[in-house]
DNA sequence: TTACATAGTGTTATATTATAACAATTTAAA
DNA sequence: TTTAAATTGTTATAATATAACACTATGTAA
């Protein structure tokens, strides 16, 4: 098993914060939102973001500068990310394909280069977008 | 066959820079290096940027805020990337695997969402960073 | 406990990336 | 030709992210 991360609380703040969010949240609409709760700078929220991406708490989607909370038991994906994004809704779901992710670390170039991480974002519409 | 895209002038600098570059560029790199050519402000280098990833002659490696031409014979794969990045060296190479995009073009997730388009980063070392 | 190292915080300023808005020009069709 | 669409030039500004530095909290080892 691993290391329970104990969050600190500026931290803790902003991962409550993009948990609870039905959507990705981005940096600034973070910031906006905790500045009752005494966080008032960017370097604030920027720190507390990289550790909980870092933790695997949180993912950053890449395509959309924002960040979205881990649900598929956290650190262990934190290397190995997927997601699906509706191009028209902007909702975005991580993707928890056991086919998909082992397809993806088994995965070698031509060259023989091994990867240690990678991410991969899906585009479409998703269904309720699709059905109107 | 599909259309054979002109380029504009603006288009045809811009892409003439990014496909002579051996590493990724950024827009303001980019503004720099054209500015001797007449293209003087931002809007300018992000519109022909913006073109030119919708013809599928360039691709943004959306974790870098970077751009590189396309050498997988263009259009056809502008829907459909996959690059691996050295964390070391920021070397980025496009992946050209048949059955990498075979596997992710018939991949649907658990709500049967069909995607219409991926983009996948691969990151690890490159074979030269790695033994050394 | 004390000393030290490490991690986290608060703060100001600034760097980097990207777009809005509008006028002028060029190009391509009708 | 005349009209529409695409491209360009330009200024200003929005949005995203980091540098730098002083200070505080936390954990570890003597
Ligand atoms: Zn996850
Ligand atoms: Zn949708
Ligand atoms: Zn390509
Ligand atoms: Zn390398």
């Amino acid at each position: 098993m691993h290391k329970e991360h104990t969050l600190t609380k500026n931290q803790r703040i902003i991962f409550d914060l993009i948990d609870k969010s039905p959507e990705p949240l981005k940096a600034y609409s973070i910031l906006f939102n905790v500045q009752k709760k005494g966080i008032k700078a960017p370097p604030q929220v920027y720190r507390a973001l990289d550790k909980l991406v870092e933790m695997g708490k949180i993912h950053k989607i890449e395509s959309r500068n924002a960040f979205i909370a881990c649900h598929n038991s956290s650190c262990q994906v934190a290397k190995a990310t997927a997601f699906s994004i509706c191009e028209i809704c902007e909702k975005v779901t991580e993707i928890s394909s056991a086919s998909l992710s082992k397809y993806l670390a088994n995965f070698k170039d031509k060259d023989g280069m091994k990867y240690s991480k990678y991410n991969l974002e899906f585009f479409g519409l998703c269904k309720k977008c699709n059905t109107r």
